[in-house]
This record gives structure tokens, C-alpha cells and sequence, in this order.
DNA sequence: TTGAAAGCGCTAACAG
DNA sequence: CTGTTAGCGCTTTCAA
């Protein structure tokens, strides 16, 4: 039997069509569940789809309808909260028709723009952002062209849909279980914000505002003692130098997150210092890590598989009705006590 | 002015043309620096394109020629050694004009199919898979129908070229420098495999093999003791359980990849004892967690960064010339020492 | 209920 | 050097 020496071209909807002994508008109806094809024409079909091992090309339908693919972009493949996130995700689109397809915006509003550009490009059919950092306009334009979710951005936004932890409430948690414990010194580290934008809609903004209000409402506004850093392991190792460095150095230090905590007992464990014997450390996040018991890292759980869930279910109903009211959804943080918070010495 | 209530269209190549005064043919060219166009024509569609803000549609082009899109198959985004394959990956293609498109396959060989059968239907140019558990038929099958790479299956496919970390040698590393310090009883946690293929093709069972040898290298093959689990944290502590529990347990473990690593510490904290103190513990990857203080893992770097750029290379080359011959590079683990390691006690 | 035909945005022969 | 023309695989009016 003679080989063809070359790659089997793709089997098409015509030759589908051919051996089902019907016309392409016919596949093209079966294969969406269209209205108009009787049993016969139906059965017909799906068995010349099966024979042939049809698989219609999602970017030949993409110049029609739509591509069945979502696209998310994370800032980062490294920090582990965000597989939370996409766990929840995959597991919502899992029951549906669409795939998921992941880029990295890099913490980099230049890099974000080419990023969503590329998924736009390639007609996905609605994007997921994580934790954005381009500007609000630049969101906005974004989401006028395709069915967007934003998640980690605190935006009132009428053209995309948020879905956020309480980060304001959720930083006046740890504070409360810091102070509860006898703490008085207690410092935070910070992601820096100038901009007055991202003073309103970030994150680590809103987790720094809920610490300073809860020292207050704790009566320890004096105290208030905030390193401003980056969300990153380096951040956190350097935030935790300055704040022992202070002539009256903190007893406990709140990290905005769980990665920056990591930074902290790194800087701990090289200064001859350990938690929570020596100064207690919590985080925000509760990544998989902070259970690990040679870490144990007392934090806060914002719900990652929760958020990435609802982040997909929202944009599939966008994606329905592109022009609907968007919602905003804050989700409520807990805390999680592990070992690295104590009672001062 | 009138501004249109819907979502403006996409501007096309048409419209580029039109305004620039020359017919699509000219821009598509221009586009794509194809031989036959005048400064002059260059510059005037430039300059539309520009104006007008357009971008190619890469569904369309797919249609045609190519999408400039290479996907990328990944196990699972917790695995951080995953990243630094991936930093390896963005990094070649970052200079080139292809993007980076990311699934998670799952380790799951259904899940798989799923996902590269995905990637094909979405006209991706080129694909990379990392880790992959189906079978070297079904990749054989990918491989027919897309350039394809596989980084961490030692097969000797004529279709596809494979990059790899030498498992066997960087296992005798781990041997070498615990039998230095004196070890003797060194057992070992491994991923079980049982399939002929899987025994030959897998980095966990290479490690295995390179583990077996080296041992008997160094005179202690009656030692040879392995657990077989998962490479898991979970498995790790599982595998930590059974040697701990054994009449006369182990004085060093080597687990077979770091998070495997974490696994088992995590279990001898739970047990009261530490690392190298009571026992000592190597694992394998280098992920970056195994540098950070409060761990300091005794590991084995296989380069993920470097295997990421090489894997990068050979698809651009491939998409380049599909039919050229195989290439099968293996490279070489250097020891990295920590703190887990030490004399035995 | 069914199918012919037009066209989505782009590329590539082929003429001029 | 430049433009006309014919599709790529699919969906979608619109007649039959």
C-alpha cells in the first residue's frame, strides 16, 4: 500500500461532508448543534467525523465565530498563589467546550500590551488578567475589544469584571491576631505606590491601608512602621534588614505576602534570628508552601481556587452577553495560624 | 463627533491598503519583508499602519502560512523547576517574532492528548513538550503533524529532537559526594515505572539506574535501598516514612527531584528529627526554593534556563526545515552542595 | 430540512 | 516593482 512521503494533510469539513454523502453546510450545522438537521443527516455525519478523526480548526472558525479559547495572563510562572487561581480556572472551563491558554505579562506594563495584544491576535475569545499592572485607560481599551476579567485589581470598571479578595480586611486580620497576641511593634512590608490610581486599586496598597487603619484601631498607631519594598523573596529579605536595622526594631513583621515572608525568614535565619522565638512573621496568601512544616507560615487564605472559579464562570456569561453590567466581586479572607506567630519574648 | 455605539471592528489589511493607496498584496509584503517592494511604498505603509493602529490577524494568517505562535506543554505550574525551563524558552524567543503560548497537560496521558490536540487545532507553528507521559507512538503522531521538541524523555525518535538533563550521571553525582562524607547506608525515593519504555525513557528511572550503578561503583551495592513513591512533596514524605521505619534506617536519602526533597524534610521535622544532624538529604532540580536560607537544599542543577534556550533553538530550526534529521542533546548536571548534607552523625 | 454561494483577513501565484 | 485573483477551512445568509 503506497505511502504518502509527506505529513497527512488535515482532514477538512469537505471530506467530512463527501463521505457523509452530505453538503459542508450540513457538518458545519451537526457539529454545532444547529438548528435545521434531522437524525439520519446527524448520524451520518458524526460517524464520517469519527471514521475520519475530523477535528474542525479552530483558527479557520476563528474568521467566522468564535475560537473556544481562553486566555489568561499571570505576571509570573514563579509565585506559586497564582496556580491557585489557576486551578479554579481550569477546573470551571473543564466542563465546557473551551481551552485554556496561559501567557506570563511579566510585571511590566510594556510587556502586558504585547502579551494581550497577542492573545487579541489570535481571536481568543475572552481573557482572564491576573493581578495587571497597566494602567486603568489601557484595561478599559482592552476590554472594549474582548470579553475581559480582571482579577486583583480593585477597579470600578463598567467594561470588566473583577474579582478580588478583601485585602483592606484581610491585612486587619493579621494585625488583630499580632496584637492579640501581646505584639506592639508591629511592622509591614510594602510594595511601594506612588501613582494615585494604583493607591486605589492595588493590592498591596489596600493590604498597607488595612494595616495602618487596624494599628490605629488597635491603639498602636504610633507603631505604624511600614519598609517599602517589592512583593518579591528580595523584597522581603531586604524589607526585613531596614526594619532590624530600626534602633527600636519590630516585634512581629507582616508581610504583604507569602513569597515576602520567605524574603523575611531568609534575612531572619542569616541575622542568627528565628520565628517565632525571636520576632514572629506572617504573610498573605496562603501558597502551598506556607503549610510546608519546615516553613509553617502563619497567613492569610484569600481563596485562590475560589477566585480563579468565579473569575471563569463570570467570563463565560460575558462572553454570552458581551454588553451586560460588570460585576465586582470581593471575596472574604481568612486567616491561617501556623508557627511562625507567637508572643513576643 | 459621532462616535459608533459598538465595538469598533479590527482594522484590516484593506483598510491599510486604502489608505495608503496601494492594493493588500503591497502591504502583506511589506508586512512580511518580502522580496519586490520600493522604499518609497514601504515607507507610505508603514506609515498607515501606524496611523490606523493595525495589527495582523493571526487566526487569518494561519489560514495561509503561519501563526507565529509556538505552544508550550507543561506538567503542572507548581513544579517550580518548570519555570526555569521557561524563562529559558521566553528568553530565545523574546528576540524573535514568535509568541509564547502555554497548557498544562496534566501527567495525565487523556489530558495530554487533550491539550496538544488543542494546541494543533489552534495552527500553533511549533510545540514544546515538557515531561510529557504519553506514549512515544502518540508523540511520534504529534510530531508527524507540528515541529515538535520534548524536553525530559530520553527517546531516540528520528521525528522530533529532545533535550535532556544526563539523569544517570547527575544521580552518580548525588552518590559520589554523600559516600565522601562517609555515608553508607544512602537509600534512594524514586517514581516507580514498570512500562519497558518508561524504564528507558524516563529521567525518574535513569535516576534510579545512575543511583544502583553508583552505588555499586563505590562498593555499596548492598546498601541499594529504594522507596518507591511519587515525585511529589507528598512523596517525598511518604518515601521518608518507609526508610525511617526500616530495622536499620538509612544515614542519607537522596530523593530523586527537589520537591521530592521538601517531601521528606517535611517528614523528619514531623519526626523530631533534622537535617544533616540525624540524617542527611539531597535532592535534584535546583529549583530556586532549594537556594533560600531556611532550606538550602544539597541538589543537583540541571540547567532548566539552558535546557529552555536549546529546546527554543531547535524548534525555530525545525519549524524552519521540518524534515531535518533529529537532533538529541544531553546535558551535562553539576553538583550543588547545601546545607543538608553532611558526615553522618 | 437541505445545500449553493458568499465571505471572514490574509498570502501566494501569476501577469503586467 | 506592482496589482489581480484565487483560495485557506469554516460559518452563514438565503433559496430551493
Amino acid at each position: 500500500m503506497p505511502q504518502p512521503r509527506t505529513a497527512a494533510r488535515r482532514v477538512t469539513i469537505v471530506e467530512v461532508a463527501r463521505h457523509a454523502g452530505v453538503s459542508t453546510t450540513a457538518v458545519s450545522k451537526v457539529l454545532r448543534n444547529a438548528y435545521g438537521t434531522s437524525p439520519q443527516m446527524r448520524s451520518r455525519v458524526r460517524a464520517a467525523v469519527d471514521r475520519l478523526g475530523y477535528r474542525p480548526s479552530a483558527t479557520a472558525r476563528a474568521l467566522r465565530g468564535r475560537t473556544w479559547t481562553v486566555g489568561v495572563m499571570l505576571p509570573d510562572v514563579r509565585n506559586p498563589f497564582f496556580a491557585d487561581i489557576l486551578d479554579g480556572v481550569a477546573e470551571h472551563l473543564d466542563d465546557t467546550e473551551y481551552q485554556l491558554l496561559m501567557t506570563c505579562g511579566g510585571n511590566d506594563a510594556t510587556s502586558e500590551a504585547r502579551v494581550t495584544e497577542a492573545m487579541i491576535d489570535r481571536s481568543m475569545d475572552g481573557l482572564i488578567l491576573i493581578a495587571p499592572v497597566s494602567s486603568p485607560a489601557h484595561l478599559d481599551g482592552i476590554a472594549r475589544t474582548v470579553p475581559t476579567v480582571v482579577i486583583g485589581r480593585h477597579s470600578h470598571s463598567a467594561r470588566y469584571d473583577t474579582v478580588n479578595d478583601d485585602d483592606f480586611t484581610g491585612a486587619g486580620l493579621v494585625v488583630a491576631h499580632l496584637a492579640g497576641l501581646g505584639h506592639r511593634r508591629i511592622a509591614h512590608i510594602e510594595q511601594h505606590e506612588t501613582d494615585r490610581v494604583r493607591l486605589a486599586e492595588m493590592p498591596n496598597a489596600l493590604r498597607a491601608d488595612g494595616y495602618r487603619h487596624a494599628m490605629r484601631a488597635h491603639g498602636l498607631g504610633e507603631h505604624i512602621d511600614i519598609a517599602s519594598t517589592t512583593y518579591t523573596r528580595d523584597g522581603g529579605h531586604l524589607g526585613a534588614r531596614l526594619l532590624l536595622a530600626r534602633p527600636d526594631p519590630p516585634t512581629a513583621i507582616f508581610a504583604g505576602a507569602d513569597v515576602v515572608a520567605l524574603g523575611v525568614l531568609d534575612a531572619l535565619t542569616e541575622a542568627g534570628l528565628s520565628a517565632p522565638g525571636d520576632i514572629s512573621v506572617a504573610g498573605y496568601d496562603d501558597i502551598t508552601l506556607a503549610a510546608f512544616r519546615t516553613i509553617s507560615l502563619t497567613t492569610v487564605d484569600q481563596a485562590g481556587h475560589h477566585i480563579g472559579v468565579t473569575a471563569a464562570g463570570l467570563l463565560l456569561d460575558r462572553i454570552t452577553e458581551p454588553g451586560r453590567p460588570a460585576a465586582h466581586v470581593k471575596l472574604t479572607p481568612t486567616p491561617v495560624v501556623r508557627g511562625t506567630t507567637g508572643p513576643p519574648r
